[in-house]
DNA sequence: AAAGTAAAGGTCGTGAAGACCAAAACTAGA
DNA sequence: TCTAGTTTTGGTCTTCACGACCTTTACTTT
């Protein structure tokens, strides 16, 4: 690598944060309204300058406490980098993607750098109701597709619901964020069957307004650092190129 | 994100690429010896500053083109960023790791600012017989950890073999890669079974000194975008935490 | 010609996944 | 209190993917 270590092209570097959580049977990811320009007024994910003196990791987790007040997230993973000279008009920026999931935060308290934040539905982003500033909406679709082979592969789910969850609210996850409709009864045979994942605890929860059997509360097991307990794919694969 | 547009700290960034091939069955990385300090003489990943003007992809493509002197890569991907404030003893660096596959490269050519390069088996970098320079280890460690799961999830597999290549030379990735031994007769069953992964050219392969059946020569077919042929962990997960 | 080797093809048993049905345990309303 | 509706939980059955293992085919070398 020969070159001169006092003159080399000084770039920004910032980091942002995709949040996701689940709120009203849809996966919701938090914006935040840009206050100033470029952008002034439309909706970002939230993201600001890494620090000289934190690493990549430690400048995500201090973007999501000032963004959500939550200092430990479910799960905060690194999923891409961004550098296109033309992607911010004032400089060029790279910038590094992490994903975090948040069980559901009621109230969403706007961080100290955004004039607004709003949970709004995945959906509405994806589809183009929503515009995203700078290419906000490529960073948001990679952590969509990050999601969803993250949550075949990993044991991802469980980040998305309470401390204690039935079985339904962990088959929502699946359902919504796949798209797809499981059988619950092969659902929980799937889910238990993968011993030490979900941990019965013995209570029940309220059934809801249309009745019901009451459903057994678990909490959250272990972790799979490869391989979840529920696949996608009835065996059916997509091609790409 | 409240900030001034004029000040900010200014990291520089690099693109590192980790370039995987298989050559003499096992796989192997290509290294190069550095020219000047830090860490003068020791080995390290191929890489280089990222232009204001391009991409990352740009400059991991230009990096990867210097240094073999191939222009197309069977596989080209991001994987990693890399940004602690220690990495680099001199200033703060924030490097954008990629992974390239190639088809056996016969002869290295040493690139433009390399002093030497060479192939070496990653299981050598793995348990500490080559020592790496910077977080480089680290940035290989990851990158096998990527092929491992690109192998299983997409079509990658191909990319290590030539243009047309036996079922032989093909398993032989698979065991390489993830340090197993496949049946020949059910590996065969599932490539051919994945109607289109691989076609058959016709043509058969000379038997290698050991004599045996004539092998079917195939050539790649399509590549997919999630889900492979071929699937390791025979139903045991592994534990995280 | 005989022995050796590797590819290719076959068979069989196990086990996972999905479709579908039935029972259990609650709510709401008559 | 009784009945209908709803949801969870449990059961059965079929299908199919996968791995183990064996046989046949087509070449090599001696």
């Amino acid at each position: 690598m020969g070159y001169d270590p006092s003159s080399f092209p000084a770039f920004a570097v910032t980091v942002d944060v995709v949040i996701l959580t689940m709120s009203e049977g849809a996966l919701q990811v938090l914006l935040v309204r840009r206050g100033e320009a470029p952008f002034e007024g439309s909706w970002a994910i939230p993201g600001g300058f890494k620090r000289p003196a934190e690493t990549l990791d430690e400048a995500a987790k201090r973007e999501l406490a000032e963004e959500t007040g939550v200092d430990a997230a479910s799960l905060l993973t690194q999923f891409g980098a961004y550098g296109d000279p033309e992607r911010d008009p004032r400089m060029n920026v790279v910038t590094i993607a992490y994903l975090a999931v948040l069980r559901d935060v009621g109230a969403v308290v706007a961080g100290t750098d955004a004039a607004d934040a709003a949970l709004v539905p995945v959906s509405d982003v994806l589809n183009g109701d929503i515009e995203l500033a700078f290419d906000h909406l490529q960073i948001v679709r990679d952590a969509i597709d990050r999601v969803r082979v993250e949550l075949e592969v990993t044991g991802i789910a469980t980040a998305f619901v309470g401390t204690t969850f039935t079985l339904a609210e962990l088959r929502a996850v699946y359902e919504a964020i796949w798209g797809v409709q499981l059988d619950a009864a092969n659902f929980r045979r799937s889910v238990v069957a993968d011993d030490g994942w979900v941990i019965p605890t013995g209570r029940r929860a309220r059934p809801g307004p249309a009745g019901g059997r009451p459903a057994e509360l678990y909490r959250a097991g272990r972790a799979w650092s490869h391989g979840g307990p529920i696949h996608r794919f009835p065996r059916t694969w997509e091609v790409k190129a």
